[in-house]
DNA sequence: GTTGCTATGTAACTTTTGTTACATTAGTTA
DNA sequence: TAACTAATGTAACAAAAGTTACATAGCAAC
């Protein structure tokens, strides 16, 4: 059942031999919505491999102040937990189920070993730390050159499409969490948009009508 | 000369067969303050090694808004080049010398052999990302968390140990850039910070009284 | 010196974002 | 249905940041 996924995915990831190593170390976990899956200062043991389903990653300061960073999907994998579990350090981020997902842990005793060994784990590895390293800048451009309605569409837009739904269910005060902006902001925003004819509000649901 | 430089700082880091190997190989440069090193969109033949000065790394949006990412010191490379490199991508930054600086290039082909074979390799590099992954998260929490006389404070504070003096010498029409904001509102914010005893300002310079 | 250029200072005003306070509405439970 | 709770709507105001416009100061070339 594993295996039938795990091709599903990474497949084309992946060389056989490497594939038939996840099946053999990897441990399986179903995560619930809204389940946390990595906490700020964790040390990681390992490194989780998203099947399914979408993971959010959110940023705290010391004052418990919350933004989010960007979303994972299938295929994806945690590059800060990679960083964690290799060098026995602590994980700077936060990850929750945003919905139901599946993941795949590997130990972090084979990343390494897989370095030398797969010329496809080391190409998966480089990869997801680039693709990791684009979102944070494309986060730094969200948050250094736009203004807070242009980000709130865009907040939109990217949610429904990782959680393949043009109608989200979500409240203004976990959007305003989100954002790292309080209610009233959002609030005023969204009717905003919505007077555009680019959203529908109802009470907690968000259709987006233009993407 | 070089295999000098190479051994002062990362004698400690390489191997001395990956240090061998980096003599043969490496392309040795001299910056000159405010030369180019790499512009955005380029594809990147090699990644820089870099052994002494400072380097400030940019982001640039479509409309040419630009903001500061990070600086790099000795020690340090570019993970985004490393990317581009090894992905023959493009390069999502811009990279100019702070002052006069040093570097190591280091051909694209050679990166991947290197991961195989050298474990002082696959640790720089897996390291390289996860220190410039911290850097960014650093540049977002200041972009998400703190106001803009903050920031400023905390701009002249890392850029003068960056530069390795109390003084820096620029203009506010210069921080104003690195910021992304305008000029007035950094001369008001600086003139906010000398008033609190902060800083001195000059024509052109900028003393940082407390740390 | 005088001229000219660049950098800085500052006032006045606008826009954007954040805050407080309270009303209304939809759904839930007793 | 009444009572309660969570979510949303909105006004009024405050603070932060951005803009325009212009004055002044420092420095260099003539």
């Amino acid at each position: 059942m594993i295996r039938e996924k795990l091709d599903n995915y990474y497949s084309f990831v992946f060389e056989k031999e490497l594939l038939d190593e996840i099946e053999q170390v990897g441990v399986y976990k179903k995560l619930r919505e809204n389940e946390l899956l990595v906490d700020l200062g964790d040390k990681m043991k390992g490194v989780p491999l998203l099947l399914d389903g979408a993971i959010k990653i959110v940023r705290e300061d010391k004052k418990g102040e919350e933004i989010l960073l960007y979303f994972l999907e299938r295929g994806d994998t945690c590059a800060s937990s990679f960083a964690s579990a290799i060098s026995n350090g602590k994980c700077g981020i936060r990850a929750i189920a945003e919905k139901e997902s599946e993941i795949i842990f590997l130990p972090k005793e084979k990343l390494d070993e897989w370095l030398v060994k797969y010329k496809s784990w080391r190409n998966f590895v480089i990869d997801s730390y680039n693709i990791r390293l684009n979102e944070m800048m494309e986060t730094i451009d969200t948050l250094a050159f736009m203004r807070m309605d242009e980000r709130l569409y865009k907040y939109l837009k990217d949610k429904a499409q990782i959680m393949r739904e043009t109608s989200l269910n979500t409240t203004h005060q976990d959007i305003a969490y989100d954002m790292h902006t309080s209610r009233v902001v959002i609030s005023r925003l969204l009717k905003q948009l919505e007077n555009e004819g680019k959203i529908k509000l109802n009470r907690n649901k968000i259709e987006i009508l233009e993407f």
